[in-house]
DNA sequence: GTCTATATGCAGATAGAC
DNA sequence: GTCTATCTGCATATAGAC
């Protein structure tokens, strides 16, 4: 059981981290959700920003893995990177990692800043590899994907910001739009009338 | 004097804002940026949330407006929806509106939601009718202007986590070049060998 | 490892004089 | 309108027993 109050510590601070942040969540919210005691706390994680650390490091981790099993699937490229922009997401909800570069506690925290960073420096390089293997050099590609990324963060912002998902669609139905090769066949013509 | 402290509060409001979101900027932290006393914030502004009505409605007038400038200008369409993509944006400090988003003050409070919520469906608004005018229908139109602002929330979320202004430029440069019509002219081609 | 008790300091006001 | 004094409650721990 050791190990297992410091486990559901730090599920407890992933989903409080998710809904509130970092800086305006209390341990005495911690406490409560995780059902542990102060003592346990304070015994595995000596500071808030040790929590934090732990907490953000595996939200960060599995938000990663997943974004990888669909970016380094055995699909065509095309079909990779339309599937990781159109997986559904709880918009209105924010990204768990990116509303963390609004969070005062994050960015006054070396460490915790880094994690972030990490995060988006993979998942740009994890974009990146598909529009390569799509044929883009590799200067266009590391564009792209970082369009593709900020077109997603910004579409949880924006959905964030007016009450509703449908935002994040149409920010990812308009990259898409943008990202098809000019039709080809003539039965693909005219999808907007 | 009386309508002086209430515009020095104000703005000192909105670059502690701008710098650490509502929720964690203090009424000490406005009484000292401001130097205006104690006893004049309480009095024109009753409670904290008061005075964060006043100075996010204003941050949401000054940068509407400041967007309004280049979107409705006289240039042709594609050339002011570039210079507003093109911009030169502090991209690491973070969109002063965007993100409140991630502030759970703002988020927890009607008043400053909806503040929020009419700077972007108006700012999308804005680009939406550049691209009308370049013959986009209006729900194609719609959804790109809800991608390119969506380019530039995303571009500060990934440049203030890497901490790098190069993340924004990526983001906008990738959309530019996605947003440019095939090249007609044979001297236009392989821009990136 | 976990518990309960206790401590410090600041957030966010309120009160009443000037 | 502005000032200083004061108040309540919570954030964020620390201490020491079990």
């Amino acid at each position: 059981m050791t190990a297992e109050a410091r486990r559901i510590l730090i599920e407890a601070a992933q989903e409080l981290y998710a809904a509130n942040g970092v800086a305006a969540t209390t341990p005495r919210e911690v406490l409560a959700r995780s059902g542990v005691g102060q003592g346990s706390l304070y015994h595995h994680f000596p500071s808030k920003r040790d929590l934090a650390a732990a907490a953000v490091a595996q939200t960060v981790d599995d938000t990663l893995g997943s974004a990888a099993a669909t970016l380094d699937g055995a699909d065509e490229p095309e079909r990779r990177i339309a599937d990781y922009l159109e997986r559904p997401r709880a918009a209105t909800a924010g990204c768990r990692v990116g509303r963390l570069t609004a969070d005062p506690v994050v960015m006054g925290d070396e460490t915790l800043r880094g994690e972030v960073s990490r995060y988006f420096a993979e998942l740009i390089e994890l974009v990146a590899r598909a529009f390569t293997e799509q044929g883009l050099d590799a200067a266009a590609a590391r564009d792209r994907a970082t369009t593709a990324v900020a077109v997603i963060q910004g579409g949880y912002v924006l959905s964030r910001a007016l009450g509703d998902d449908a935002a994040m669609r149409a920010a990812v139905r308009g990259l898409l739009e943008l990202l098809e090769p000019a039709p080809t066949g003539p039965d693909e013509r005219s999808r907007h009338e």
